[in-house]
DNA sequence: GAGTGGTCTAGACCACCTA
DNA sequence: AGGTGGTCTAGACCACTCC
């Protein structure tokens, strides 16, 4: 740390900024545990307090975690998972694995998913505006599940779809009553996607997203808001994504229209 | 707030949760002063420490902003200006503006983008390989801007383009030379932008973008590698966009294929 | 000048992990 | 048992804003 008396930023920011710089020449290797709080006062003369401030200022960036009883560690950068532009491409048909399971597969993971309820509800006003439906009834599906790559979660995710559509198909069950998941069962209806829109949105978790996706202090979750169109450019379906920041991407690679 | 004997969570949590539900029931309208650090300790029978440490839980999550000499806000939710999938096509042309200006024309907003530097540069490894140019020569043209909506600054970006099409087109000049921008230059060179490949992550943001962005604490970046691929599908030029995800979000439509 | 948030200190107690 | 982070306290001084 440079002359301590000429430097007005506060103290915490300074002692962070420094281990900012270790960190990032590689004198703390990805994984590696920080000195303990009590040794980090004493280097720079500073109360414990003030070390602490400086980590949750580091580990807000992402740049570390706590361990409560076992250190403070240089944060491991995951892979990311990609979720694609073509998630819901026919090419992908032939193996029938989901994308997020391919490429789980290619990270050697094991990807899975939880169904946490299925419920026939009342849209709200936005939510009806886009499927076409009413506002005064029940009058979509909501599907909600949390995506797993072995044990970590990963995904958060809730599908709406109007009634009149998933009525008598089978997705009030917990189990797709279908091979090719629940876009077979629309195909099925008669509704070819043959559009998609995706609105995205990055934004710091809510605390109960906290809970379900497990988040570490300083990781922002990606929010997709998803629709899918048919063949007449009709919305069928809705799907919104949370997705933890440090865990997964997004990637489009799409025609110039 | 419950009783406190039997509550095991620490106590600035406590006070954090309690002011989110306050806010979140709209008790304290967007944009509302909230009681002051010592009225909040009072009532909560907390040191003022632990109060600020609580509003600091509720910064981070994006809720409310402290204002030094003023007091803590509830964050007024801006609206956002969507970037999307369609910011390259060809009918935005008639209008002579860019997407970015006329969405903000949209919001009532004035437009404009600052030249930081323009450098002929030595690309890193991985921008040599998704340009195809060599990583040994100064190969790559990279135009670093910013972007602002009225006074605020929105987007840092920075563009890398091969020096084998950068030469000789006035691109090293801050002025672009020519009416459609600088993808008028590129198809002038027989580069027309046929397909986009945009790879999306979101992350809190470094201290320099900070800087940049004017960011306040809790508010993530959204970073956005784009590639755009001409009629052989060969890559011509890559921008990263750097958005406030408090400002900005991303759409996009487009076909399943 | 009065009020507000920003920061720091020194000490304390607790919960958790490792051995 | 001993070390680590998590949290809280009471008091202090500072910088900023507003009147």
């Amino acid at each position: 740390m440079t002359n301590q008396t000429e430097d007005r930023r506060p103290l915490s920011r300074q002692i962070a900024d420094e281990l900012r710089n270790e960190i990032e020449s590689g004198q703390h290797a990805s994984g590696a545990k920080l000195p303990s709080q009590r040794q980090l006062a004493e280097r720079f003369s500073a109360a414990r307090n003030t070390v602490d401030e400086a980590l949750k200022i580091l580990a807000q960036e992402g740049l570390v975690v706590a361990e409560h009883g076992r250190g403070v560690f240089v944060r491991v950068k995951q892979p990311l998972i990609r979720l694609g532009s073509d998630r819901y491409s026919p090419k992908h048909r032939e193996t029938g694995l989901s994308p997020f399971l391919i490429e789980c597969a290619r990270q050697g993971k094991v990807g899975r998913f939880e169904v946490l309820n299925i419920e026939r509800i009342k849209p709200n006003k936005e939510l009806a505006k886009q499927l076409h439906v009413s506002e005064k009834a029940k009058s979509v599906l909501r599907r909600e599940n949390v995506f797993y790559a072995d044990a970590d979660p990963v995904y958060r995710v809730t599908t709406w779809i109007p009634w009149r559509i998933a009525q008598g198909t089978g997705l009030l069950q917990e189990e797709v009553p279908h091979q090719y998941g629940i876009h077979g069962v629309f195909e099925e209806k008669g509704h070819v996607m043959t559009r998609i829109n995706d609105e995205i949105t990055a934004r710091m978790p809510t605390p109960e997203e906290v809970r379900y996706l497990n988040l570490s202090p300083g990781i922002p979750v990606i929010e997709v808001m998803h629709t899918s169109l048919d063949q007449d450019g009709e919305p069928y379906e809705v799907t919104r994504f949370v997705m933890r920041s440090d865990m997964n991407g997004l990637s489009y690679n799409v025609p110039v229209e």
